[in-house]
DNA sequence: TGCAAAATAGCACGGTCGTACTTTTTTACA
DNA sequence: TGTAAAAAAGTACGACCGTGCTATTTTGCA
């Protein structure tokens, strides 16, 4: 679950999830619990999750749940994890697709911003856990931090590989150009979800090519 | 305390708070609670504010303290009316005494840059209520909004105005300009705040100037 | 098929929350 | 200075929270 869990997908058939046979009940319904904790969260935040809620959710009782992890910030935690799967599955994976440099940070942009057309409605823990726990120190906050930062290096790798395969400016600051993209989807996030403006994502969609533009090399292929 | 709140300073001598003369007791420890508030809710949010802590803080019972606002909602309207007085002060209204245009533009970022840097302690309302607040309809939603929405018509104003000058090309749009500085503020908060990056402010910093330079008038005099 | 083990439910505890109601204390003006 | 009004405290209630403990049900293997 190093960086390198970035890198390749998953290998592992042995704890993959849906495969109901050669798995317990147990952590069958231990994995829907985590499913419906991550709706619930999205919606209510890590905070506002609670093991009343997702019981009434589960049509169970608060110890049934509860027993499965053992404390609520386990829960937390076992959250988070799923969240970040998803978002390995959802973005990252499939821009290991595309071809290295330009391409493949435009597909990590773009897979993101279809994510986002999701998480308007819903929302984003990677966004509402940073407001949360940015100052309640704990094994939760480490687990965020710890899968904000994967991502964060990833997107930071495709810009390094852009600028090797001679498709951005060497000159340029690549953690720079991490830093404004990361704004732009806070920005979309926010200015979308809370304050409704539909055309954000058009305008996070601008803000990114321009981003690309000032950097690119001149007459470059891609 | 329509729009125009932003346009110039307040002017009546009446409603201001540390006039102890002519103020009844209970307004001045009402207005001293709303201030406990404030520091609280920046940094537990304003959904971590409870009127128990608040109690605590000042010393008082519960009811007494409950007694000033009759609701919590009405006690987060308070703190997020305060939260905009000071914004207004620390930010607005000095940046009104530099000419129109990009010098007015900047001395808005730079303000708001210097409020940053101490709100990286602490928290900022605007930030995390939105999270807290996204799909939570109702007053405090509302008050929360449309604080919002003035400081960003204000930013707005002063884009547009810097093209009026002459200072930004009048074929940028006025509102994606907006929209990126909002980003970058974001980025900021986020990273400095729980990423605990240090040289995120600089990043803030030279994110504007590179919007700037983009849009500039060449040759233009600011 | 029986039986240990795993999974789930039931129940209780102490805590905090917002808020309603009543009583006491403090204020400010005639 | 006396007194009505304002401010603050006291108390209680019901709701929800996380979590420990014990009983019951369900599972899966010998």
């Amino acid at each position: 679950m190093s960086v390198s869990a970035l890198q390749a997908p998953p290998v592992d058939s042995e704890s993959a999830k849906p495969l109901s046979r050669a798995m317990h009940k147990g952590q069958q319904t231990k994995q829907a619990i985590v499913e419906a904790a991550v709706s619930l969260s999205t919606r209510l935040g890590l905070e506002g999750l609670s093991i009343g809620l997702l019981a009434e959710v589960m049509h169970m009782s608060k110890s049934g749940v509860f027993a499965h992890f053992g404390s609520r910030e386990e829960l937390q935690i076992s959250v988070i994890g799923e969240y970040f799967v998803r978002f390995e599955q959802e973005i990252f994976y499939p821009a290991l697709l595309q071809p290295r440099g330009l391409p493949r940070l435009r597909a990590l942009f773009d897979n993101w911003m279809k994510r986002v057309a999701v998480e308007i409605q819903s929302g984003c823990i990677f966004i509402s856990g940073a407001v949360e726990f940015d100052d309640r120190p704990g094994p939760v906050r480490d687990a965020l931090a710890d899968s904000v930062q994967k991502w964060q290096q990833a997107f930071y790798r495709a810009v390094v590989q852009s600028q090797e395969c001679g498709h951005l400016q060497v000159q340029a600051d690549p953690a720079q150009i991490a830093f404004e993209i990361h704004g732009l989807i806070l920005a979309l996030h926010y200015e979308a979800r809370f304050l409704q403006k539909p055309e954000s994502l058009a305008r996070a969609n601008r803000g990114f090519d321009s981003i690309l533009e000032r950097n690119t090399v001149q007459g470059a292929s891609h």
